[in-house]
RNA sequence: CGUGCAGGUUGUCUUAUCGCCCUGUUGGUAAACACCAGGGAGGAAAGUCCGGGCAACUUCAGGAAUCGUACCCCGAGAAUACCGGGGGGUCUGAUCGUAAUCAUCAGAUACAGAAAGUGCCACAGAAAUAAGUAGCCCCAACGUGUUGGGGUGAUAGUGAAAAGGCGGGGUAAGAGCCCACCGUGCCAGGGGUAACCCUCGGCAGCCAGGCAAACCUUACGAGUUGAAAGAUCAAAUAGGUCUCGCCCCUGUAACAACGGAUUACCCUGAUAAUUGUCGCAAGACAGGCGGGAUGGGUAGAUCGAUUGAUCCUUGGCGAUUAUGCCGGGGCAAGAUAAAUGGUAAGAAUCCUGACGGUAACCGGCAGGAUACAGAACCCGGCUUACAGACCUGCACAUUUU
């Protein structure tokens, strides 16, 4: 498997673990991502992520999906910087009300992952 | 040739690189995974405004209420929806021409009933669903131009609308009061599949505007919900239910009756004892132990779910047209916290700018733009959004003939 593949395994859909990480999870803002994060549990083997952005704040269907394909993309590339133990459980949301191109998205996606490590380095 | 409006068709392409979803082959016990091959958004996928399929619930039939639909024929269709073709009525405009219709062409049409009933209709006007304001005419009285009574819808005025129009007869003046013509309604005859149309046919003296997208009447139709529908899924544990066996070590429940105690009495409750429900026992009920069967819900997974109410493509034959019939080939997204993409470079088309040559125009350069919009069970229709290109029609302007 390549290290940029990205696949199902490593996307957060279980109904119950995302309820879990809205309720338990610490979380910090970060523009233009609001970052919710919580510790996977010991037999998880990678890293889990979703990616949500708001209704509220773009009504069309396309443009949504836009943002959300830049984000997984900008996540895809960079994962590697990712720390490996623990494996973390996250949850981006996007915030801004207008659309961000992809280089701004993936240069502020990389200093997330910063804030990350410190988070990992404290548990 | 340019600009604008309306309708229709179309809905940018290539390469590199890193990924995602589905299907298939191979490897792998199998899963995970790996390699290879193939496929992967729209004309509106949108709005969810109609109509279905499908599913669950309900379900004997009828009525009422509520909601919806409303010229005719044909085609298509599951359909009385919707769409298309043709036709009829009504209205509007243009053309020829006229006293005026008619005729032809184009456009619009939510086009059942206003003669079943109720209601509403500004302003003006005496009066608006019903009439005497002015005027005209007749009679009576006297103060001889006034008053009173009566007739009159022909004249004037008002209005969108004032008792069908016009001419003649008639009359005190008038009036379909009578007559001819025209209009209207009904009947008859004829034409047309029908809506409807025609008649130098008969009858009626005319029943009095508009609004039904006001109530209403007539005819026809409609159960409710919505794929978050709905169906299925192994083993184990606890508990429940059913059933079989054992234990009698434990208790006699429940119901009814009677007696006693307490209390002034009743109701109610408590305690003790006795008898009965079959009676000799066993059985019955409760409890305990063991075996068997059944087994709800949550989460998750699978199906529903992608081959259709002939979908796509292609050939032939038919119909004035809408479109039909026959044959060949094909299967072409199937996600589910939701794939179908991100990035970079280039091409194409269009726009803007200055520059070079120039009769129109051409050439390279720089910058910008490439819309609306993302399947969510499926299908038919409607509505709305839309850069640029192409086609058709209309309007305006310019040039040439």
């Amino acid at each position: 498997m390549g290290e940029f593949s990205f696949p199902k395994s490593e996307r957060l859909s279980k109904r119950n673990s995302i309820q879990e990480l809205f309720n338990r999870g610490s979380s910090f803002y970060l523009y233009p991502f609001k970052v919710l994060i919580l510790k996977n549990d010991e037999f998880a083997n990678c890293h889990q992520v979703l990616f949500s952005v708001s209704k509220r704040n773009f009504k069309k269907a396309v443009d949504r999906n836009l943002i959300k394909r830049r984000m997984r993309e900008a996540y895809r590339l960079n994962k590697v910087q990712l720390p490996e133990s623990p494996k973390l459980q996250m949850a981006y949301i996007y915030t801004p009300k207008e659309i961000l191109d992809f280089h701004t998205i993936q240069e502020k996606l990389k200093e997330s992952i910063k804030r990350l490590h410190q988070y990992a380095e404290k548990s």
